[in-house]
DNA sequence: TTTAGCACTCCATCAGTGCGAGTGCTAGCA
DNA sequence: TGCTAGCACTCGCACTGATGGAGTGCTAAA
């Protein structure tokens, strides 16, 4: 009766067993199943005692006195960290992923790798935007609008385009703003966002007078234009309403905290960042998130990285009840397949 | 029992209390409650008769033999065109969404829009994007990309700024890049979209002669920018867990069709494209929509917009059984406000 | 034309029942 | 000591029938 003791090879067989039988079942499995379905041999007497050690454990668990036995959450990350035996992805499956993710016609590979997520799975596909640690400033333009307001557009990375709207202390003339955007580019272009921003700081405290006023105003224009970069993480979300089929998200008030959390986005984009640390694929289970509406679902993530530099993270979102064993290699490939197709100069990373 | 006769006056009252009945009750009403709910002072038994009378022309219907009644479509329809005393709005909502609609910060006053919609109607609040007919380039840049692609960045209407990807024939140097984009806003700046096209077809057709391989370069690349414009339509659809609480879309299969609907978007666009016609509120009950997914949820809409041109639709979308009386005003009044808060210049329209 | 009365229908609820699945426990066996 | 067979027991589920309430349709009378 040594309780603490490593579970020991049987037991752990007969918990990869219960696990895989009730993923593909969702049914409790019982003590006779089981015994049919290991290669154990052993009677269903037998199992019945494995299975009270293993509910002591905390690895599984009776809905009722005269059900089979459930994976709890502990089961889940048991077989997962240990006992999966990941299946390769269909050789077709690889191919339509490739395809789609580097003839990227509608120039949105993001949202492509998320309905592909979505699709492929039948659970929900999220993807988040790239966001790079360092970003460098490309070309910049300044265009005037009524009640001296500045419409400030600037390319970032090749070609992300951004737009603001500032306000000026003093109403510039179209040439005069021409002007202040032609010296931004022709000091800043190149250098990255932090340093334009560390740069113009020093430019505004210390010598004002080597500058003439064109030049001030165009670096005062540049600290409201890049002062504080909301730079607001976001994700495309797929497949949500794939998550209506499953049973065990059935009841309204769990769909509904789930899908609030979708739109509130905040609690996901801090899960997600979370996977973001972790290399390789990062896998939460029920509760272990951390957020409520998330209780009974599980997200299975990788970070991706363009040029070795991680960028972003992808992943699926579905039931606890979740074939682990295929979506586990499927996010890593995405993943990879992604970076790839983000990455103009590589070819493709297998 | 002359069949086809207009309804007289005592069945219409009778369907008008019926209707606010179960939309605040949810509950088939019978005779003995509507006989103290209305004022006629008629005893069950003759209310009977007239229900018996309402059925016949398909105006109210049972669920069973032994329920009230409860109105279909036809009679909602009725109620709405000829029954409804509509609520003006309290007067702090009004203040309400006056404040938030004009004091924008965030310079999405779309989004506000819709969530305002959602908040105070506890359902689905939807706005479709601003579109004008006529739409006026502003201001045009290329910015050169590698493999002899080119950015194009053009502000439209003061400050709208869009921006895609051509490829072009031959690599052009950032300096002739430059020329050409100086070239087309000497000449196009100021012209609405369409003339653009137009023009640039024209040039390209007649008289190549009298171009310059400059302008000629130029005005090939307005061609790629502008080519087709694909212009998608859009909408901000915010509060749709908002309907997750209706017992009427309590079913999954509904809900996950109506959400299924909200993601592809598409019969949205349809649907809210023909309220643009309309003046006023429209509102689609039920099936009269014409969607399945729509099936057992009404839409009030009206359009907005901006210096007397029609350029979106909002709405909000909610069961069959809604409180129109208050929908409707508020749903205009929003219309009204966006409308007034889109425009630069105007004051309240209040 | 309206009303009162009555028989009838249907639904929702509840308790009772039997069945099947699966368990825990115990005793016996290798 | 570990495994197994057997048995009693528990629980959930589906079905059944009884009961009461709500509301109707019909009829006859005012």
């Amino acid at each position: 009766m040594s309780e603490a003791q490593i579970l020991n090879e049987r037991s752990m067989q007969l918990l990869k067993t219960l696990v895989e039988r009730y993923i593909s079942d969702g049914q409790p499995v019982g003590s006779r199943v089981l015994s049919k379905d290991s290669d154990l041999n052993l009677s269903p007497a037998t199992i019945r005692n494995v299975m009270a050690d293993l509910e002591d454990l905390g690895l599984v668990h009776s809905p009722h006195t005269s059900a089979g036995r459930v994976p709890t959450v502990s089961g889940y990350r048991l077989f997962v960290n240990s006992l999966l035996t990941v299946k390769p992805l269909e050789s077709k499956e690889l191919t339509h992923l490739h395809q789609q993710l580097s003839h990227d016609e509608q120039g949105d590979v993001i949202g492509a790798a998320s309905r592909l997520l979505a699709d492929l799975t039948k659970m929900a596909g999220v993807v988040t935007l790239p966001k790079r640690e360092v970003v460098f400033l490309r070309h910049i333009e300044f265009l005037p609008l009524s009640h001296g307001r500045v419409l400030v557009i600037f390319v970032t990375n090749e070609q992300e385009v951004h737009n603001k709207i500032i306000h000026t202390a003093k109403v510039f003339s179209p040439a005069e703003l021409q002007q202040s955007a032609n010296y931004l580019n022709s000091i800043y272009s190149g250098h990255s966002l932090q340093a334009v921003r560390k740069s113009v700081l020093k430019e505004l405290q210390d010598d004002q007078e080597r500058m003439n006023q064109g030049m001030l105003d165009a670096v005062r224009m540049a600290q409201l234009a890049f002062g504080q970069d909301a730079a607001k993480e976001d994700y495309v979300l797929t497949g949500e309403t794939n998550l209506m089929g499953f049973s065990e998200l059935a009841d309204m008030d769990r769909l509904r905290k789930l899908f609030e959390a979708f739109s509130q986005k905040q609690d996901v984009i801090h899960l997600l960042d979370q996977c973001m640390q972790a290399d390789g694929v990062q896998i939460f289970i029920g509760e272990e998130s951390g957020y409520q509406a998330f209780d009974h679902c599980s997200l299975v993530t990788s970070s991706y990285s363009v040029s070795d530099e991680v960028v972003g993270v992808l992943g699926v979102i579905g039931p606890t009840r979740m074939a682990y064993e295929k979506i586990i290699p499927f996010v890593d490939v995405t993943a990879k397949l992604l970076g790839a197709a983000l990455n103009p100069k590589s070819a493709s990373p297998l």
